[in-house]
DNA sequence: ATAATATATGACTATAAAGTCACATTCAAA
DNA sequence: TTTGAATGTGACTTTATAGTCATATATTAT
């Protein structure tokens, strides 16, 4: 938990901090994060770095609370409405490719930080559950449509469609990380190729 | 690279050492391990493993190597054969997942090993592209024979399978982390169950 | 049996980075 | 404009552990 001395700080510095912090753990990882290059990247001296935190770990851990808050919220934007079909939902996954990849180095911490042993396992639990979420509820929507077949537990329902989604999306938005801002046009054609290749396979099978 | 005097141990001890140092590197992650963990946990004193390797990343780097090679020798014996199908291939994945199985640390410590900045990158590549050899040569046998549909890349068509298979492995083998030896025989005919319905997604289609 | 060489050991040293703190600076209130 | 509280700072202290080394023990050669 941050020290009052931190919540009382105005956004756009508690924001740098944090960023900051992130960015250098999601570098070295936890143990080779040097708190000094966290409070220079800030632009804050690493005195500092204690009148906020208790400890690095603290600081670790509000990061993970701090990202994943942040993620959510990007995500929420995104959610499936309650009669949307699993298609119409992947069928723009370009979009979803391009909200994460404003926050790419948001999500590259938060993915690593699954593998720092004993520090946040918690705050990911929910990160996970909440795509869970998303797809149990479009899988629901689907075979009620009709556009899912029935005869299929949904909990193999989900775990195919978490492979499948899973893997293209680390795969296109590899592609997206190189760019800073414009992309161009042939890769969201590319993309959208793929996926038609990918919706195809699922429809109607013969892998 | 290890020191002359290591190579020369006798072949048990080598394998202690090196299994007692993979267990506190997959524990902890390199920084968290410290040297001394690694030579309790192998009954050796703290300057022998000085007298092995020339420091920590060495032995870290040699490790990565040792358990690769083992692992690539387990995994040879599961090969596809030049004329095997895709589906005959997944058909037996039971097999595959207790092979595995046996070796759950040292695969826990070679995925995690991807994580490690810095360290065995190197090494890494050569894992992945077996298991992208072995799913490559079965799609062109699948195609060759016309279980698997010719209209699809094979890239795609190698992402897809990647995904589903990664996903359900990863999946059944949890379940068989916390068993010693002996086996339920429901736990087995779950798998099959659940590997049924997912070879019949992949053949027929309709998610 | 003796010498020479290789291996084993754990108390010790060096070092890097976490965490502290006395002092400086800024801010807000009266 | 003075005063008290909050915030900022970086030189200093502490700590943890990587890595060393003098010495002991085991092995091998002659």
């Amino acid at each position: 938990m941050p020290k009052k001395t931190f919540l009382r700080l105005d956004a756009e510095k508690q924001e740098r901090v944090i960023r900051s912090a992130i960015g250098e753990f999601n570098k070295n990882g936890f143990e080779r994060t040097r708190i000094e290059d966290i409070a220079a990247g800030a632009g804050v001296a690493k005195g500092s770095i204690y009148q906020y935190f208790e400890d690095k770990k603290d600081l670790y851990i509000y990061c993970a609370e701090w990202g994943l808050a942040v993620f959510m919220k990007k995500l929420d934007g995104y959610a499936p409405t309650s009669d949307m079909d699993i298609f119409e939902y992947f069928a723009d996954t370009l979009t979803k490719i391009r909200v994460m990849q404003e926050e790419k180095d948001l999500i590259a911490f938060l993915s690593l930080m699954t593998q720092e042993p004993g520090l946040a396992e918690a705050s990911m639990a929910g990160m996970y559950q909440v795509g869970d979420e998303y797809i149990v509820r479009l899988i629901a929507n689907s075979k009620r449509k009709g556009s899912v077949r029935r005869d299929i537990d949904d909990e193999i329902l989900k775990e195919y469609f978490i492979g499948i989604t899973d893997r293209f999306e680390r795969r296109w938005m590899s592609r997206y990380l190189d760019f800073s801002r414009e992309i161009p046009p042939e890769q969201n054609e590319m993309v959208q190729k793929e996926l038609a290749q990918m919706l195809e396979l699922i429809k109607n099978g013969r892998g």
